[in-house]
DNA sequence: TGCGTGACCAGATTCGACATCTGGTCACGC
DNA sequence: GCGTGACCAGATGTCGAATCTGGTCACGCA
């Protein structure tokens, strides 16, 4: 059997799966319509996921993958990415592009149902790799003069996380008051990221090139573990 | 009748409201129990507020109002607190005190049910005056070089907004990873904002003692708003 | 020979009639 | 004349019947 076929008909049924799950919630779509969609008989999902939860759930660890991804595709695009700000004000922007992202983290109950609950017990391994990741990256910069050291490497994190959920909730507990255009609400985002923790002034760009391989390096180590997720979802 | 007795009367109906509020949640409180804890006849109750309904919603108002109570006492005190990053970090340690306040701003439906959807209906024009105080307060304390001038006021309330947002929800969203003692979640909330929004170094007691008098009467004002909104559930 | 399929079944979910409970009223009595 | 609790209509909960759906597997097509 050609196992690009194989490969090719599975990313038809996530495809299929992930517009069923935005158009309808996870307790309206069945297996039924997801094979219907993707032009496979209903057996045929259960020969590439042992279970509808393990195929939903591979939906949003492939948006999950795909968020990873364009990250590090701007870090490698412009080192400066690095910077915490302009790290996380990416990551604002993914998550208002991607509605699988936006249910995920404002925990949309409408559509993941239960899915969220499946999906955090499952995504705890990752998300602490997540962290890990946002640890090592404040410790280079550190090291580099990129970030300030007022705060400890704990606090920092702390902050990242805090702030960043903010502007991610922000998105619709403020739905008025925020100004109009999505990069202007990220960039006050990496506004209050910068000043918390980075130095004045603008970043020495030979720091950055300096940093930039460490964290760029760990940063395809998470991408690289968040694809593995997805294909860890898959029965062979 | 005594004014005084009828008042007395319906804070105990107030608490015991509350208090099956927080140990039963919106849905299991019953007019007939909340009578029975305050030691009053189911009548009684009905001759304080129209229904239970207004009751419920009260005790969220009395909540934000003893809120706003408390800042405006903290300013008072010391009127280093009218600096928005001292504001909110006053605002934090609140709400991490107080239960109603958590579930109301953690939006907790299993304690609210519909109240929520209630108190966001009826507290519209609350919420509206609050975001004017802080409107009011920032351009203050901008004339007074208290606040920096390099993002519009409108920027800064929304920094301000989303950032105490973040914090709010990082109480449960980030159970491991925060630090410990809330003073210290509260101090990176007051470090975040100060650094996004204050100029640096200390600022300067005579332009604070200068500013004060105008934002404390603003927030004097929202606090006696907020009382009037309690008043406004009762019947008479 | 082996991958893909859809009819099939057990168990989960939904529905709706019936029973119970509760918000709000008001006639009574202290 | 204010406070009360028995009372009632409508809301809410219960539980079995009917329907739906996840997952399997015997079959057939390539």
């Amino acid at each position: 059997m050609e196992a690009d076929e194989r490969a090719e008909r599975g990313e038809r049924i996530l495809d299929a799966a992930c517009e069923l799950l935005l158009a309808w919630g996870y307790r309206r779509v069945t297996a039924d319509e997801i094979a219907r969609r993707a032009d496979v008989g209903k057996g045929t999902v259960y020969l590439h996921w042992k279970n509808k939860d393990a195929l939903l759930l591979a939906v949003v660890l492939r948006a999950k993958a795909a968020d990873h991804r364009r990250q590090l595709d701007r870090m490698r695009a412009d080192p400066r990415d690095i910077l915490p700000s302009r790290a996380l004000r990416g990551a604002l922007l993914d998550f208002m592009d991607d509605p699988v992202l936006r249910a995920l983290y404002l925990d949309d109950s409408d559509i993941l149902g239960r899915l969220h609950d499946i999906a955090k017990k499952e995504l705890v391994e990752l998300v602490e790799a997540g962290h890990e990741t946002l640890r090592s990256q404040l410790s280079t910069l550190r090291a580099h003069g990129l970030v300030r050291e007022d705060l400890s490497v704990d606090q920092q994190m702390y902050v990242c996380l805090a702030t960043v959920t903010g502007y991610v909730q922000a998105e619709v507990l403020l739905p008025d008051h925020a100004p109009g255009r999505p990069e202007e609400r990220a960039d006050l985002l990496c506004h209050t990221v910068r000043t918390a923790l980075e130095p004045h002034g603008d970043p020495d760009p030979r720091a950055v090139a300096a940093a930039a391989p460490g964290v760029i390096t760990r940063y395809a180590r998470l991408e690289e573990l968040s694809r593995q997720e997805v294909r860890r979802q898959l029965r062979q």
